[in-house]
DNA sequence: TTAGGGTTAG
């Protein structure tokens, strides 16, 4: 474990800025109660002010009460008590004030009044209520139409938000910016078979480009998250290129964009860019996340410090959802003592996603029983633990092969109300699995009263990797082929296996099967952040700096452990070829090229940090273990399941992993 | 009157 950085220390003393809207003094309405008791003759201008005082309080039962002796309610009367009613959580005062405008002569077909309705049943998760609203509503203007369309979309009811959007078209209602910013969001909503997300959302795309509305800044801004959510990167790209307006929004966007399809490094480019572009556009504590969630998924703590120095300078330290994204950024970045400081500093201000972010921090690191302290620390503060909870400390349990406790908060779940979901059975596949007790994975995977996923599969995969076990290996091939027909991965790992077993007639079928179904393996690549600077290396790229420095220096390496009895190992390369090639293969694999690169750029003192998208090969692994005693330094590397700590020639993960 | 972007896992 390491911590290099220090952390700013006026993070302990900034005030606390409570951010919200502010609440009207409570003299005015003290003011107002003597003015109009319910029970005196007080004129009714004077009660309909005192109900929307008294919501403005959430003093809604008293509110009601006196809606019920008023005569002649405003609209701003019962715009006050439904807002309230929503903001409260209230049905049934919502109800009171439907039965109420039905009766009304003057507001029963106000379109406003309508709306206003829609929107508090549909924050209500009342969506029958809100769609009786709507079918008799006298008089359907746009905004009645579209508050329909939106209560529909952000229920997840795609399906019936598309068909009240062709409603609005067949009827002849105008389509304007916010229906289609409502409807692209039905799109992703509805899910069928036969119409995929990505076919609606062009065909929605199109019609606002024909309409005109295609380069409406909200519209496009929708449309860059839409196509964000699909991994529809390039089509993102083309919206935002074409934006004659962008906002803060539409940049927040497309980091987002990047950030979600694990680009991370576009992420904080195309944040710089905006930086650099116009002074007016002031990141907002949205902005900051997104680009932190960035810097973690790269290990940019260069760029992730600067950040953290922007939140202190201009306040967003206030804010738990900024913290814990900082909190992460550090921890993912290998700076553990960082995240649990900051984990510290927010205090009793933290919820449930900074308790996650901590249980995870420790497991990623391979902390397993400091991961599992914390969760009982959170359970006897009174949190109760998510999906996500128990998702990262089964992973923490997992990484440090904490088999018999892993078991045991998995069957603690449903005292936490919390149903064991795929992912949570993957955790114990995958904790199982790597402990080498095969037998009793498979089993699980057969108790399993929900379909196992593609990730229960996969880790049953990789244990069979690990053990060498052919047969449950084919077992989950057999399953995972048909689920996810496309991830070359699983056809890699497949041919891994084979090959270790001195299996190569069936190497060469599944190569084959590549081939012909032109599936291509993930190529893998390293980042090394060096003076702010990112650095990315792919073992079958030519562009690398300083590659013939690099490869001597790696070599001389190599010579030196063979020396000390070392044999490289090879089973990861699976081509054919002559040992000799396959070392050479190995020598370039570009884990071993950012470590060199990392010696040869920071100074002697510093840890070299390394990020690695796909997991540590064996060879890999060895190699840095000797570089870090044999040069004396500190070496981190993440692979894309955990972290590493190369000290002294051991590394943390204690060769488990 | 309405709207657009974010936090934790594997």
């Amino acid at each position: 474990m390491s911590a290099t950085a220090s952390p700013h220390t006026s993070l302990l003393h900034l005030p606390h800025r409570p951010f919200g809207p502010r609440r009207p003094r409570l003299t005015r309405l003290r003011c107002l109660a003597s003015l109009a008791p319910a029970s005196s003759g007080a004129s009714p201008e004077n009660e309909d002010h005192l109900i929307q005082t008294l919501c403005a309080h959430g003093r809604l039962a008293r509110a009601a009460a006196l809606l019920q002796g008023l005569p002649a309610p405003t609209q701003r009367t019962y715009e006050s008590l439904l807002l309230a009613a929503a903001r409260a959580g209230d049905t049934a005062l919502a109800a009171a004030v439907h039965r109420r405008l039905e009766a009304d002569p003057v507001f029963c077909s106000d379109p406003f009044l309508s709306t206003r309705l829609i929107d508090a049943y549909a924050a209500l998760s009342a969506l029958p209520a809100a769609r009786q609203v709507f079918d008799e509503a006298p008089v359907k203007n746009i905004f009645v139409w579209n508050a329909m369309l939106k209560a529909l979309a952000l229920a997840d009811h795609g399906e019936e938000a598309l068909a009240c959007l062709s409603d609005m078209g067949r009827l002849g209602v105008p389509i304007d910016s916010y229906s289609y910013a409502h409807g692209l969001k039905a799109c992703i909503a509805a899910s069928a078979l036969h119409t995929p997300a990505s076919a609606r959302v062009r065909e929605m795309h199109a019609h606002a480009i024909r309409r005109g509305y295609g380069l409406h800044t909200h519209v496009a801004t929708t449309l860059i998250d839409c196509y964000a959510k699909l991994g529809m990167v390039s089509f993102a790209e083309h919206v935002f290129t074409s934006m004659p307006d962008r906002n803060l929004v539409s940049w927040s966007a497309m980091i987002g964009c990047y950030a979600k399809n694990e680009r991370p490094g576009d992420a904080i480019q195309i944040f710089q860019e905006m930086m650099a572009s116009d002074a007016d556009l002031v990141p907002n504590s949205i902005t900051i996340v997104s680009v932190l969630h960035a810097c973690a998924g790269v290990n940019a703590l260069g760029q992730g410090k600067v950040l953290h120095a922007y939140i202190l300078r201009r306040g967003f330290d206030s804010l738990v959802s900024v913290l814990n994204a900082l909190m992460a950024m550090y921890m993912k970045c290998g700076c553990l003592e960082i995240g649990r400081y900051i984990f510290n500093w927010i205090g009793r201000r933290r919820n449930v996603v900074s308790w996650n972010s901590l249980i995870s921090g420790y497991g990623m690191h391979g902390f397993g029983r400091e991961s599992i302290q914390v969760f009982e620390e959170m359970i006897e503060e009174g949190i109760s633990p998510s999906i996500i909870t128990f998702i990262s400390v089964l992973g923490a349990c997992s990484h440090a092969g904490l088999v018999e406790q892993g078991k045991k908060l998995f069957e603690s779940m449903v005292e936490y109300n919390v149903t064991p979901h795929a992912e949570h059975y993957a955790c114990m596949v995958d904790l199982l699995g790597r402990a080498g007790r095969l037998v009793e994975a498979v089993e699980l995977i057969q108790s399993m009263r929900i379909q196992p996923s593609p990730q229960v599969w996969g880790s049953l995969l990789g244990a069979c990797r690990i053990h060498g076990h052919v047969e449950y290996a084919e077992m989950a091939c057999s399953h995972l082929f048909d689920l996810e027909p496309r991830n070359a991965g699983n056809y890699v790992l497949l041919a891994d296996i084979y090959a270790r077993a001195k299996l190569q007639n069936q190497v060469d079928v599944l190569k084959e099967l590549l081939e012909e179904h032109a599936l291509e393996k993930v190529p893998g690549y390293s980042w090394i952040e060096v003076k702010k600077k990112l650095y990315s290396f792919g073992s079958v790229d030519n562009k690398i700096p300083q590659l013939e420095e690099l490869q001597a220096l790696i070599g001389e390496f190599v010579t030196q452990m063979k020396n000390e009895g070392y044999v490289p190992d090879t089973r990861s390369v699976l081509y054919d070829i002559e040992e000799e090639e396959k070392e050479r293969i190995l020598l370039g694999h570009s884990e071993k090229l950012a470590v060199a690169f990392g010696l040869i750029n920071t100074g002697s003192g510093e840890v070299i940090r390394i990020t690695k998208n796909l997991r540590l090969c064996e060879d890999c692994h060895s190699v840095t273990k000797f570089i870090s005693k044999f040069t004396d330094r500190e070496i981190v590397v993440r692979d894309v399941n955990r972290f590493h700590h190369f000290r002294d020639g051991v590394c943390s993960c204690r060769d488990y992993w």
